[in-house]
DNA sequence: GATTTTTGTCAAGTATATTTTACATTTTTC
DNA sequence: GAAAAATGTAAAATATACTTGACAAAAATC
């Protein structure tokens, strides 16, 4: 499913999929289906987003 | 380098990584390495660990 | 101390995460 | 409302997560 924490999360440091891409050296199209919940990022990715957007893996990646 | 919080995590629940592996539907040479630290796993692999252990993910896999 | 269970590790194969290029659509900005 | 920026999406290629099978070493059980 959609990953709307993380969308909301980029939103509030108002960055581009793009500008996100780059901080976490990866592409758009990645950060673009991570968002969208295409698929399964790897956990070093998800660190590197949750860096980048100053939250944990707990707020942006779990669900109950 | 070695992910020392999931091993006590396993150590605590009693369970060998065999076990471990067969409640996440992984090898156990995936379990092996991911406690050795040598990889990157996904994100869904690192929530059926966590749920397995009974921990969320900034328990098991987050580093300051 | 012999037996069994658990763990480390390697090599070769398969599945899938991620990239690159590219184009269409939507949203923002002037 | 035209131009620019941001996003959705698709196909083909590449990198790497994960499997399978196998053997040796270490730890636990008797």
């Amino acid at each position: 499913m959609k990953n709307l924490k993380m969308k909301s999360a980029r939103a509030a440091k108002d960055l581009s999929q793009d500008q996100l891409a780059k901080l976490c050296n990866v592409s758009r199209q990645t950060i673009s289906a991570i968002e969208k919940g295409d698929y399964n990022p790897t956990i070093n990715l998800c660190v590197a987003i949750c860096k980048a957007l100053d939250k944990t893996l707990d707020e942006l990646f779990w669900e109950e």
